[in-house]
This record gives C-alpha cells, sequence and structure tokens, in this order.
DNA sequence: TTTATTGCCTAA
DNA sequence: TAAGTTAGGCAATAAA
C-alpha cells in the first residue's frame, strides 16, 4: 500500500516495546495508520577508561538500558584524523533517553575517570530519530507491506479505562512487514477542512470560556463533506433554514456534532485563521467548563481517537492534531506577504479581493437574538470566515512551499509550518551525520545559549560600499549567485573541517577573518557536500521543469526548485545561530570575510584592472585587446557607485549614448571575467541594467530596470529600502513618492514631479473630511507592537492607541499585530496624537493636516528632489500656500529621452503596477539568487 | 540646542 | 518544545 506520510508516533505497547506508528493518506485516498515495531531508543556517550567497565556498569545500574554497544565515531566539531571509540546506549522506551542522559554521567565519578565524558543525540525525538534512520520524512511516499490489524493491538487504553480505538479514524491500519520509499511526484487527494467559531463578547470585548458560550460553528469542507461545501452548526434550534445551516439543541449537542462531523469527515489539514491562538484553545477551555458543569461530551479531533488541546510555551500555543496537520492561515500569510495589516478582513480584500462579512461586536448578542435578516446575517458572515481562510490556503498555495521543504528536508509538515529553519536543517545535519560516522550535539542550555548570544557580537555581516548618490545613467547590475553557500562550498568551510585540534599533514585553508579550514582532499566537509547535494538536485529539478507539461507536475517541481533554494540559503544563518546544535563562529565568520573581501576584490577588477571597456563590431573588448583606437570605438569608463554584500552596481560613462545591447555586452563580459577569477561553484551574474539609477543612500534607491524577455526588453521600476516599500509609512506617501520617481526616472521630468507633490500637498492641506474619506484612508500609518507594552523605554505611537483601546473596549493586541493609527490635530508631542482610525471616523476629529506634510509628503519626496536641485524650505511653508517651494532648477540635467529603440514592447502604462506587485510580496531573503 | 538612545523596518 | 544572520537609514524621544 503506497501513501504519503502526513504525520508520525510512537505508542508503547504492553509498558515494554514502542511501535512507530506512520499516518498518511494513500493515494486511493484512504487515510492510513501503518504501525511499524522493533525500532529501538537511543543515544551515545563519550566516557573514558575502560569502555567494557563502563558499559557493564551502565548495564548493571539502569534497569532501563537494554544494550551498550562499543562504537567508533567522529565528535562533532573539527577536523579529526582519527574516530573515536563511544557508547552506543540503547534503552527500552524512548522517554528512558532523557530519564537516564543526566545519570549516567555521574557514573565518571564512579569510575574516577579522566577527561569529561559527553551525552550526543539525547534530544531526538523519536520519530524524528525513525524518519532520519529509515530516510523517510514527512510528506514522503512511501509503499508499505503487512496484514490489515486491528489498531486495538497497538493502542494503549487511555487512564480513563476507555479505549481509544472505538475513535480511531483511520481507514486503513497494517502492521508493516516492510516498507520502502517511493518516488511520486502527485500529492495524496488531502482533505482540507477549515472551521471558524462563533462566541458572544462580554460587553463588546473578548469572550471567556468559562462564561460566554460557542453559539455558532462553520466548517469549510474541500473535497465536499456529502455534498456541503460548507455548513453551518448552530447552538439553538431555529427552523426554516437552507440544508447546510445544521440547528442543534444547545451547545452542548452542537459540539458533539462539531467533533462528530470533524473525524467523520477525517480531514488531513485543519485549516482556520488565527484558530492556532484562539479557536482550538476556546474550544478546548469550553468543553472543559461545560464537561465540569456535567455535561456529556467527547472532544476527539486525533485520528488514534486522542482529544482536542493545546499548550501553551511563552507566548506560542501549539496545538497537536494526531495524524493530522494543524495550519493557522494567519502566520503563512505574515510569512508569505508584506501587508500593512493582517486582519482576516485586510488580508482577503488584499489577497484574495473577497469582502469579509462583518457584525459588529457590541451588536452580536442583537443578531443571534434575532430570527431574520439579521441573524441570517450572522450566519452568513460565520460561515464567510470559514471559507476565507480556506481560500487563502488553497488559492494561494500557500503549503505547496512547506510541503516541498518536508519533503526535501525530511522534516514533518507540522513541524515545518509551526517553526522555523532550524528543524530542517537539523534534520538534514543528523541524517548526513549518521552516514558520515560523526554524532551531533544536543541543544545547547540557555546558559551556553546565553553566554554565545553574547559572543555574536564578534560575527560580522556583508559588506555595504557607499553609493555613489545622485542620479546616473546606465548602471549595469551585477549579483552574485547564492554567495554565502557557493563560499561554503568553494573553500569546503565546514565544522567538520575547521582545525581544533588534530592539524593535516597539507596546506591549510585560511579564511581572512582567521581560523584554518582543511582542503576538501583531507576531508570533505559535510555541509558543503549537504549543500552540493541540494545545489545538483535544484539544477535537476529546473531541468524536470522545462521538459514537462503536466501542471501539476510543473507546480510540484517549482516549490521544490525554491524549497531547495530556501534550504541552500539558511546554513549560513544557523552556524551564528545561538541556539542551534552546531555554533561556529569561526565558521560563520569565514563566510562572511571571504563575502567581504570578495565584493571588495570585485569592486577593485572592475574599477582599476579593467578600468574601461572598448565596444567595436559588437563586442566589448579590454583596453589590452582593443590596441589602437580608431574613432568608430566607443570607449566606455566603468566605476562601481554602490554594492551591498553579494551585488555589484557598475556605472557606465561615455561620450555616446549606449544601447541595451551594448551594456549587455559589458555585463557578460565582466561576469565572465570576474567569474573565472573565482573558485568553483562561485560565479558573478550579470542580472540587469538600470537605464537609470537614483541611489539616495546604502540600502535605498531606485532603478529603471530593463531585462531581456522573450527577445525584447522589459522594463519596470524596482524600488529599495525608500518609504514607498516601507509599511511605517501612510500610503499617500508611496503613491507620492511612486509618482515623482516615476516622473524623475522615467519621464525625466522634474517639473511635473514638483507641480504633482504641489497638488498632494494641496489637497492635504484643504482636507474635507466630510468628502475625503478616501484621503483619510490612505492617512493612516501602522506600526507593529513588538514586545508587551510595559517593556517600552519609549513613548510610541502605536502604544497610545493601544492604550485608547483598552481603556476603550478592554481588548489588548497581541504581540505582533499591526497597529494602524492617524495623528490627529492638537498640542504636545506626536505621539500623544496618534489615534485609532475608526474613532477618528466615528467622531469626526480632525486630522493634523501639518504633520502629514510636513513630517510624512515633504521630507521623503524632498530626498529625491534634492538630487536635482530643487529646494523645499519647508519653514517658509504654511497654509498660506505661497513660497511652497524655493524652486531653483538648477540643471535641467534629466532630458526627456527617446525610448531605447529594441524596447517597443516595453510598457510604461503597466509602472504603476509594477510598483504596487513589488511592493505587495515579502521580501525573501534572495542573498542567493541562482 | 545638540547628542544619544530607542524602535521599526528594510536589504542582503 | 520559540526564534536563521548582520548592516543600515531614519524619526522620535529622552538625556545632556
Amino acid at each position: 500500500m503506497d501513501f504519503q506520510i502526513l504525520d508520525a508516533d510512537y505508542e508503547v505497547i504492553n509498558d515494554s516495546s514502542p511501535v512507530i506508528r506512520l499516518f498518511g493518506r494513500g493515494e486511493d485516498g484512504k487515510s492510513v495508520c501503518c504501525f511499524v515495531p522493533d525500532f529501538e531508543p537511543y543515544f551515545y556517550l563519550k566516557a573514558s577508561g575502560d569502555l567494557n567497565a563502563v558499559a557493564r556498569l551502565i548495564e548493571d545500574t539502569f534497569t532501563q538500558v537494554k544494550k551498550v554497544d562499543i562504537v567508533e565515531k567522529f565528535e562533532p566539531i573539527g577536523y579529526q584524523k582519527t574516530k573515536t571509540k563511544m557508547l552506543r546506549v540503547t534503552t527500552h522506551l524512548p522517554r528512558e533517553v532523557p530519564e537516564i542522559r543526566d545519570e549516567i554521567l555521574k557514573l565518571q565519578e564512579v569510575m574516577r575517570a579522566e577527561g569529561k565524558w559527553e551525552v550526543y543525540e539525547t534530544d531526538i525525538l523519536f520519530r524524528n530519530r525513525f524518519l532520519i534512520d529509515r530516510d523517510l520524512g514527512g510528506m514522503v511516499w512511501v509503499s508499505a507491506e503487512g496484514e490489515a490489524v486491528d489498531p486495538a493491538k497497538y493502542i494503549r487504553t487511555s487512564s480513563s479505562g476507555s479505549s481509544r480505538c472505538e475513535k480511531f479514524a483511520c481507514d486503513a491500519s497494517i502492521l508493516a512487514s516492510g516498507f520502502h520509499k517511493v518516488e511520486n511526484l502527485t500529492l495524496a487527494p488531502l482533505k482540507y477542512l477549515s472551521f471558524d467559531i462563533e462566541c458572544l463578547p462580554l460587553d463588546g470585548g473578548m469572550p471567556s470560556p468559562e462564561v460566554s458560550p460557542v453559539v455558532m460553528i462553520s466548517f469549510s469542507f474541500e473535497p465536499e463533506y456529502k455534498g456541503h461545501k460548507t455548513l453551518v452548526l448552530l447552538a439553538k434550534p431555529v427552523e426554516g433554514l437552507n440544508s447546510d445551516v445544521y440547528p442543534c439543541k444547545d451547545e452542548t449537542e452542537m459540539l458533539n456534532r462539531f467533533f462528530e462531523i470533524f473525524c467523520e469527515y477525517d480531514p488531513d489539514i485543519v485549516v482556520g485563521y488565527n484558530h492556532q491562538d484562539f479557536d482550538i484553545p476556546y474550544i478546548t477551555d469550553r468543553v472543559k467548563t461545560l464537561v465540569s458543569e456535567g455535561k456529556s461530551i467527547n472532544p476527539v479531533v486525533g485520528r488514534d481517537g486522542s482529544k482536542i488541546g493545546y499548550r501553551k510555551f511563552g507566548l506560542i500555543t501549539r496545538t497537536e492534531m494526531k495524524g493530522r496537520v494543524v495550519v493557522d492561515a494567519l502566520p503563512l500569510v505574515r510569512r508569505a506577504f508584506s501587508l500593512k495589516q493582517y486582519t482576516l478582513r485586510a488580508v482577503s480584500k488584499e489577497l484574495l479581493n473577497r469582502e469579509k462579512l462583518d457584525v459588529p461586536p457590541l451588536e452580536m448578542e442583537e443578531y443571534w437574538a434575532d430570527t431574520g435578516e439579521k441573524f441570517k446575517k450572522f450566519v452568513d458572515y460565520s460561515r464567510r470566515d470559514a471559507e476565507l481562510a480556506l481560500e487563502l490556503i488553497l488559492h494561494l498555495k500557500l503549503l505547496d512551499k512547506y510541503i516541498a521543504l518536508a519533503q526535501v528536508s525530511g522534516s514533518l509538515l507540522q513541524e515545518i509550518v509551526d517553526g522555523g529553519q532550524t528543524s530542517m536543517i537539523e534534520t538534514l545535519l543528523l541524517r548526513e551525520f549518521g552516514l558520515r560516522d560523526r554524532v551531533l550535539l544536543p541543544k545547547p542550555d540557555d546558559g551556553v545559549s546565553a553566554e554565545r548570544y553574547e559572543m555574536s557580537s564578534d560575527l560580522k555581516g556583508g559588506e555595504v560600499l557607499e553609493p555613489q548618490k545622485g542620479l546616473l545613467e546606465n548602471v549595469l547590475i551585477l549579483d552574485y549567485k547564492s554567495l554565502y553557500p557557493t563560499i561554503m562550498m568553494a573553500h569546503n568551510l565546514c565544522y567538520t573541517t575547521v582545525v581544533t585540534g588534530d592539524r593535516p599533514e597539507e596546506v591549510t585553508i585560511k579564511p581572512p577573518s582567521g581560523g584554518e579550514f582543511v582542503p576538501p582532499d583531507v576531508y570533505k566537509g559535510i555541509v558543503p557536500s549537504i549543500l552540493e547535494d541540494l545545489l545538483s538536485r535544484r539544477t535537476q529539478t529546473k531541468k524536470r521543469m522545462r521538459k514537462t507539461s503536466n501542471e501539476n507536475e510543473y507546480r510540484v517541481l517549482d516549490a521544490t526548485q525554491l524549497a531547495l533554494k530556501s534550504l541552500l540559503n539558511s546554513f549560513y544563518g544557523y552556524s551564528g545561530y545561538a541556539r542551534a546544535r552546531l555554533y561556529s563562529l569561526t565558521l560563520a565568520n569565514a563566510v562572511t570575510s571571504f563575502g567581504r573581501s570578495n565584493i571588495l576584490n570585485t569592486r577593485e577588477i572592475i574599477n582599476s584592472t579593467i578600468g574601461k571597456i572598448i565596444l567595436r563590431n559588437k563586442t566589448a573588448l579590454l583596453l589590452d585587446e582593443a590596441g589602437e583606437l580608431s574613432p568608430q570605438d566607443r570607449v566606455v569608463e566603468l566605476s562601481v557607485a554602490y554594492g551591498d554584500t553579494d551585488s555589484v552596481f557598475v556605472h557606465c560613462k561615455s561620450r555616446e549614448d549606449l544601447s541595451l545591447e551594448e551594456i549587455s555586452l559589458i555585463g557578460n563580459r565582466l561576469s565572465n571575467i570576474v567569474s573565472a577569477s573565482l573558485p568553483d561553484p562561485m560565479e558573478l551574474e550579470f542580472e540587469s541594467i538600470a537605464k537609470r539609477a537614483l541611489l539616495i543612500a546604502k540600502k535605498r534607491y531606485a532603478l529603471w530596470l530593463f531585462e531581456p524577455r522573450n527577445s525584447g526588453w522589459e522594463d519596470k521600476i524596482k524600488v529599495k529600502g525608500m518609504e514607498t516599500v516601507r509599511r511605517d509609512w501612510c500610503e499617500l506617501t508611496s503613491v507620492t513618492l511612486n509618482k515623482v520617481l516615476e516622473l524623475v526616472l522615467i519621464e525625466g521630468n522634474v517639473d511635473q514631479a514638483v507641480n504633482y507633490v504641489r497638488e498632494v500637498v494641496s489637497k492635504v492641506r484643504n482636507l474635507d473630511p466630510a468628502k475625503d474619506s478616501d484621503i483619510i484612508e490612505s492617512l493612516v500609518l501602522t506600526r507593529t507592537l513588538t514586545k508587551k507594552t510595559e517593556s517600552y523605554k519609549n513613548k510610541q505611537p502605536h502604544l497610545t492607541v493601544v492604550e485608547n483601546l483598552k481603556k476603550r473596549t478592554g481588548v489588548v493586541p497581541s504581540i505582533g499585530t499591526r497597529i494602524p493609527f492617524v495623528i490627529i490635530a492638537g498640542k504636545g508631542l506626536f505621539v500623544d496624537r496618534a489615534e485609532d482610525p475608526d474613532y477618528v471616523r466615528e467622531n469626526n476629529i480632525p486630522i493634523d493636516v501639518d504633520y502629514y506634510i510636513k513630517k510624512q509628503i515633504l521630507p521623503p519626496v524632498e530626498r529625491i528632489l534634492e538630487v536635482f536641485g530643487v529646494k523645499i524650505s519647508s519653514l517658509d511653508f504654511d497654509s498660506k500656500q505661497k513660497g511652497l517651494f524655493d524652486f531653483e532648477a538648477k540643471k535641467p540635467e534629466v532630458k526627456k529621452q527617446e525610448k531605447p529603440s529594441s524596447e517597443k514592447e516595453s510598457k510604461v502604462k503597466a509602472q504603476e503596477q509594477n510598483l504596487c506587485k513589488e511592493n505587495g510580496h515579502a521580501a525573501q531573503s534572495s542573498l542567493f539568487d541562482f
């Protein structure tokens, strides 16, 4: 039987031996639980003295220990000439590994042994240990042979005495006699269920599960459930409703129906919007309250019959549903898109172009009590929320990336959806370390992490070149493909190659930052090997993408290559991460120091070694190659105008106008020359051409870019770091600035830009709150609440709003929420005049027009226009609307330019759209774009 | 008034 | 059982 692994865990049978359970969905559509016996928990101990004696002592001392073997392993960090003898300790039960790991170290005193004993791989979850050792992983397809079994045999009866197998939800259970991984590019027919609960608020504030009942629960299904796309359960009997509304006698009956339908549908993916932090804990606590009042509810959600529940770790809530994957759309949308707000309403509008229906919290009780239209509205509102959550996941294909990451890294989907890059990297490292006979360290404790965190101040990052500020024409953009991973591969940089003890005979690799690494022929580093594997798989995947005509396959392959890229880029960060199992400042510093010297070298080569390029007969020649110059030759002077970490902007100066083709010749030539000087697989790539580039400051610039697209050129404006792409500025600022950039960069028309700004300013100054509600909308600022309100040292505008909100409704936004606000008219500090936009609208509070003009519109615009000699003396400028601008157009430096000939296909009209699109997507860590 | 610090968000 | 990294600009408040 073939199935895709969704989840894995283990169960202990007869208190004596663990059985692994793999949960999955078969290609036939059946949900499967596959039991795998005979996998044993173990860990490693590096001891000193007579190892046989230690082994016997351990076996005698600990009843938990099943056996102790002597093995030869490399230690985790540093180049070693030989392996070390260690003990591999096998226990009967998985939980016994952490139980005895500290005790076992105490035997060192009993043995009076020298040196320091260490334990390794003592904190690997048993299910992960299994997946790693058997070369399986999340969302991987397996083919299992074996007999159908009664799950009851493999399920421990719960403490209450009732057997969970009564509620065992899988269509098929098998006892595996053998299994193997199979290659399959399709996705099992997964079942998605999304749900959303409604409870009546307390005085318009947050409801509490101790007192506020759940009155409605909505489902959305994909595929349908018994012909229903959606279903709404009601906690009261109501007559005459549609068939997809299900009235219940009371809340208890509704909750029971909820769990019954849930298990009957048997979803693989359980979706919601913020359900991880709200709906699931709420239902859990509400059920507890009702049961304590004597109601009978059986809240089963797990495939093994386990009940709904949640755990809090600090600020983070985690829920688990055995055999399924809980996917909260909110954090996924947050990670995938850079938006000003992440309320379901804002997100649906922005990303799905769908409106959320709304019921005002204060009137919910009234809507619920109503029997007519209002009640229907309430039902539809609830239903819509469940629909939207599911649509976000499905329409935006938010899970594709995570599924691919699970397959490529080997971690379970739930871990990847919940967590960061750590679990994926560690899974990859554990597997490869195992294959290379090397043990891995446990996670550091808080003390060690804190120490490391202090040390991390010695980690230097990338080099940012001082930009040649102002407007430049004809700028080539080159960048290093996947800079950091290629540096690690090129120089064999790894935890396992750094010289810490043993010295090789051979010459070592010495990074600019110090330290020494052995060359690959002495010992090929494990991380470079992993990176090479990921890189070659990525190349393969891209090749297959070009071949396939199957749309689904293409989609899977694309997600796979993106996942591979993302993993490639994660290793450097991990090496400097204080809580990593492997932490090496020497390694991390080696990587960045090679990067810095690299970009500085590149600048030197281009500025000095090359200096000038001669264009002759459609070729780009170096000065020596060109020999004697003829009048037809074009001399292009090169200078690096800017660069950040892995990119170089090269200004091409020439007496004549240069065509895009000519600039491309130069770009390709530069890329070839520099790449040839680099060790494999490092490569400097010719990325694009900026016809005009406006460099304002480090990490702040705008480019009018031309990129080759099916035999023509496509142009667009790319803005980095400026206020148009920053979410802590209002929309009016970004719209105005975008327009100014467009006029200046494309049209070369400074006058028009100035006029445009004047119009905007006058519009704001003469704002009529009654009429211009849309303008007020565009004055809303947002800022993230990044910590507990009491931890702030200074006043902050969004804090003011949070305080106000708390006073008015009692609702406190949680950490991570983006708080919208506007600045209202009045005296005193700006922070004190921040106010909730809704409140301002409802109460017709006047806006601080002056603030918006002087602090939001003018400064960013000024930074751009001053490049062209436009001065805006903001002091002169007041409501009289005179002398707004001290406008001295020094030089109409930018002449309205003929469009380059080959650029017929380009659509300047699309500029604004391009800008919007650019802004809509989250900045990916694209250091190393292949 | 000037300067230092805090906070946010972005580039890579 | 929380969390990949540093470099950098800019605005506001707080301190000098």
